[in-house]
DNA sequence: CCCGGAACCTGAAGGC
DNA sequence: TGCCTTCAGGTTCCGG
């Protein structure tokens, strides 16, 4: 579930609870969640290290190490951090215990969700685009992405490789700010739609950040609290719910397996609206 | 290279 | 109530 704003504020509300803080016990309940290395040895060299430093990546999680090793967490779609939750859960994966006794809960109902231990974090982030609210993340930058590219902008805005941190959701959100099809080939948005593309992508990520990741679903912030920022989401993610700005009936297409919500009229550019804005005679 | 589809997993929600 | 289908905020692999 959680995206860039998500992880974001997981990090910042994690931080200045475990900073400096050294494992003391881990427990694995489905070891198949640990990608590097075998589970016994990724046990084995965590207990003992403190954490001197937790950094986001994209939606990666990066627990820096006294070892100078990392710890990388991924929670996929479903997966949760909660620190000293009391309330029973049946779907903790693992669970991390400090030396002050407080305790670290990944909870994962899908079991979908990843970590590694590792010496070189870029072998499992190194292949991540740039941060999309990072200094090197300009509309010139976001122009010269798209240029040449025929994939729709939808498929662009995902790929992780290109931009780091954009799911689903927030895709959606930034297109319909922006007014443009998420079908739409990424060589032929305007110069304009590249401009407010540019800034609905830094406005839906800093406001999700502002609002403390959404909680559409099941994310919890560290505290077992939810976040706001669903509140302030505008495109309805509901098939023939009414767009909020012009009322026409929100349509839903799968657009590489996920399922995409936009304004048909707001965001122009279907093929009965290109159709019927083509004049079919001379 | 591009794309669709499936796989990885479970649980919630909707239709009947 | 219960059964069945669909969907879910992600990533990766495989075949065409």
């Amino acid at each position: 579930m959680p995206e860039l704003p998500e992880i974001e504020t997981i990090r910042r509300e994690l931080l200045p609870k475990i900073i400096g803080r050294r494992f003391a016990g881990v427990s694995l309940n489905w070891p198949k969640a640990v990608r590097q290395p075998a589970a016994e040895e990724f046990r084995r060299r965590l207990v003992g290290q403190a954490i001197c430093g937790l950094e986001r990546r994209g939606k990666y999680l990066i627990f820096h190490l006294s070892s100078g090793e990392a710890l990388i967490l991924h929670l996929r779609m479903s997966g949760l951090l909660l620190l000293n939750y009391p309330e029973p859960d049946r779907h903790i994966r693992a669970s991390f215990c400090f030396d002050d006794g407080s305790r670290l809960i990944f909870s994962d109902p899908r079991k979908l969700g990843a970590m590694w231990l590792v010496n070189d974090e870029d072998s499992v982030v190194g292949g991540l685009g740039p941060e999309p609210l990072g200094t090197s993340f300009t509309p010139q930058f976001l122009g010269e992405l798209l240029r040449g590219r025929s994939a729709p902008i939808k498929a662009v805005l995902l790929d992780q490789r290109l931009i780091a941190g954009i799911g689903n959701i927030y895709a959606d959100e930034a297109l319909f700010r922006a007014q443009i099809h998420p079908q739409k080939s990424a060589r032929d948005l305007s110069e304009d739609e590249v401009r407010r593309l540019y800034a609905a992508i830094r406005e839906v990520l800093e406001s999700g950040i502002a609002h403390k990741g959404a909680t559409m679903r099941n994310f919890r912030r560290p505290n077992g609290q939810r976040g706001d920022a669903h509140c302030f989401f505008k495109v309805p993610r509901g098939k023939g719910r009414p767009c909020p700005v012009c009322g026409t009936p929100i349509e839903r297409i799968a657009l590489r397996g996920r399922g995409t919500y936009f304004c048909p009229r707001c965001q122009g550019g279907s093929l009965t609206a290109m159709l019927s804005a083509t004049p079919l005679t001379s």
